[in-house]
DNA sequence: ATTTATGCAAACGCTTTGCAGTCAT
DNA sequence: ATGACTGCAAAGCGTTTGCATAAAT
């Protein structure tokens, strides 16, 4: 069965469906800039007035959790948060701080390099990349 | 010129030598456990007793600007640090938590696919792997 | 003699926690 | 009805900052 609801996900995890739940994963799942606590706490807000920050922490801990949603460790101060569970690389501009998803990479032969030039047992990876997304480049020529 | 040291680094920058500096880089070089601030304070308490938390942060700011060190983001509540210059790969036991250099890994093609995926120009990377270390596969055979 | 660094303590910023009231089941 | 969740405020914790003293140039 793949067709599992956010609401089923929960459930069967014995955790409760509640309306900021929902929310959270909803505004995860519509945007593709990464965002962070704040910024999910920012998109909330409209909609959900008395939303707070501690309980946007807290959902994102069971997303985490659960499979719903991965952290991302970018090298900012606060944590990015990503609802594409394939595991995929992550591209950070250096001049907007913009994070981009590179979803095409084939790591297979990476993970099996890295597994034999360590010996560990290998189960996971998060791979960061940076320099200037193309917007920058644009306006660099311009402005600079 | 490649044969310059540490002081003669710092100094090119236009920072002062002192001891604390030295020792900093001193204990970071000798060790492979990629310490935090508070391991380096904690390794270098015996020979300088008056050494701070503070001092071993500003230090290590000072040599990440200049290229003596590198800031590590595996995960951890904490910054690691790396006196090991060329950019390389990053393993972590998910078990004991130790961190190991993978040096002889070559990823000038994976620069170049991101590169191409992404149209972001790159100039840096970080990879961190997860999963379990040698030491720790061998303890589950027997304890687990 | 100047200028920069050290070390302490206080401040910061992100994240977590405690708890009373509220909601999902 | 019960147990879990929310939201507020307070606490935590790694890191940074301000400042007086000390050390490097």
């Amino acid at each position: 069965m793949d067709m599992q609801s956010v609401a089923d996900i929960l459930r069967s995890h014995g955790f409760k469906v509640t309306p900021q739940r929902l929310a959270v994963y909803d505004a995860l799942q519509n945007t593709t800039e990464h965002p962070n606590a704040e910024m999910l706490y920012n998109m909330l807000l409209p909609s959900y007035p008395a939303m707070s920050l501690a309980t946007v922490y807290k959902t994102m801990e069971i997303f985490d959790q659960i499979g719903l949603a991965q952290v991302l460790n970018i090298g900012e101060d606060s944590y990015r948060y990503d609802a594409r569970m394939e595991n995929h690389p992550h591209v950070r501009c250096n001049t907007c701080g913009r994070v981009d998803d590179i979803m095409e990479f084939e790591d297979e032969a990476i993970m099996e390099q890295v597994a034999k030039l360590s010996d560990y047992k290998l189960t996971g990876r998060q791979l960061y990349f940076y320099g200037e997304c193309p917007k920058c480049q644009g306006k660099k020529k311009k402005y600079n």
